[in-house]
DNA sequence: AGCCGGTTTAATAACCTTATTAAATAAGAT
DNA sequence: ATCTTATTTAATAAGGTTATTAAACCGGCT
């Protein structure tokens, strides 16, 4: 039914990925949205009724985006490799999603009502608190083995996404403050990421 | 020749402080902050002309709060007790000042005319230069001596800096997802802040 | 042609934002 | 008591914000 020709409900949830992500909820404008689009603000509003909905919607999507990633943690007896997996994964994924990890971080944090919603959908729905679970009783047993030194699963998890997401957090300061190329910032996640790996495999060392 | 009865100038300070640090620039009006004291919105143009330049004042001074305590790292021949020096700092003092970390790269992240601000004002600043030098070199002849594995100083400096901030970051993440009593935050602080020590040490070693 | 539904726009209500103004107020100096 | 200077307020300009409304548009159907 819909017309195929440019789609502008895509366009305008698009533009408005782009600019949430770059800007913020706050520092962005359904006006901004639809001058982004080059249609009607009121357009914006017939699609999505509400700034607020159109943006949940985004957010939503994000999360589990990053969310789903945490999938890619396959055990099959090595611990090691399975994180290794995870964190290629996610450079990846956020080598072309560089704001992504901020954009959620900063939502989440600037507003209480959002980290309330978030635990109403995340903490208390059972697939997210079955994945963290298990890799939690997996940690257990490898300390338990002795192949890696006592820590508490939920540090570990810490640790890793500390180092995986700032890395892309602090991106935009590092070129901008360090005026770098886009190729010397591809060597330098590249550089990053192999850091990364040494760092946890040694600091989990019994 | 001010009246030192309630300084409203300095109570505007105040209350722009927290309200930035809780809801950032976007988030916060200067009817806001008015509104906080108990004072004219007008009163706090008359003091501080701008927003901006308000904000600008009070940035400024958290980031210098926030690079200052690198002073702390004082070498004296082995570089993981300078470092454990360093943690121990940040922590106490980002115990009270928690939201802090955040309110930086929040504001340095979404804004870039602040970034290149930020690199005329520390970046190209000598004592900030010769600070991140002479870390850097400590680093490079215990990676020769052998007392730590090869890394590069801007890594290392990246790696402690992930653990501690983002255990901050996500402060409120975790308290409000887990809802954690004022105790049990100052017992997690206290295991999270061992936690990374060991785990820089660990990750250090040859 | 006329009608119909979904789409798009212009217009606007209601409100909030920053910043400036001129006038009122207070308090110390002469 | 009045002058002076700093502080504080009310009023308002100028513009931006979200959201709603009614009207226009446009393609297909009868």
């Amino acid at each position: 039914m819909k017309p195929q020709t440019t789609d502008l409900e895509q366009s305008i949830l698009e533009a408005a990925e782009r600019l949430f992500l770059e800007k913020g909820f706050a520092g962005t404008s359904t006006t901004d949205i639809a001058h982004a689009v080059g249609c009607n603000q009121a357009l914006v509003h017939y699609y999505y009724r509400t700034k607020e909905r159109l943006f949940r919607g985004i957010f939503i999507n994000k999360i589990n985006l990053l969310l789903d990633y945490l999938d890619k943690f396959e055990y099959n007896g090595c611990l090691m490799s399975a994180i290794g997996r995870v964190i290629d994964f996610y450079f990846a994924f956020l080598r072309s999603n560089p704001r992504l990890p901020f954009f959620v971080m900063n939502e989440l944090v600037l507003n209480k009502e959002r980290r309330e919603w978030m635990r109403e959908t995340f903490v208390e729905n059972e697939k997210r608190r079955r994945v963290y679970y298990s890799f939690s009783e997996i940690v257990r047993k490898e300390v338990e083995k002795g192949t890696i030194r006592p820590i508490e699963p939920l540090f570990l998890l810490l640790d890793v996404v500390s180092l995986v997401v700032m890395t892309f957090i602090t991106l935009p300061i590092y070129t901008d403050l360090l005026g770098k190329t886009e190729q010397e910032v591809d060597t330098y996640l590249e550089e990053r990421k192999k850091e990364i790996f040494i760092f946890i495999t040694k600091g989990l060392q019994p």
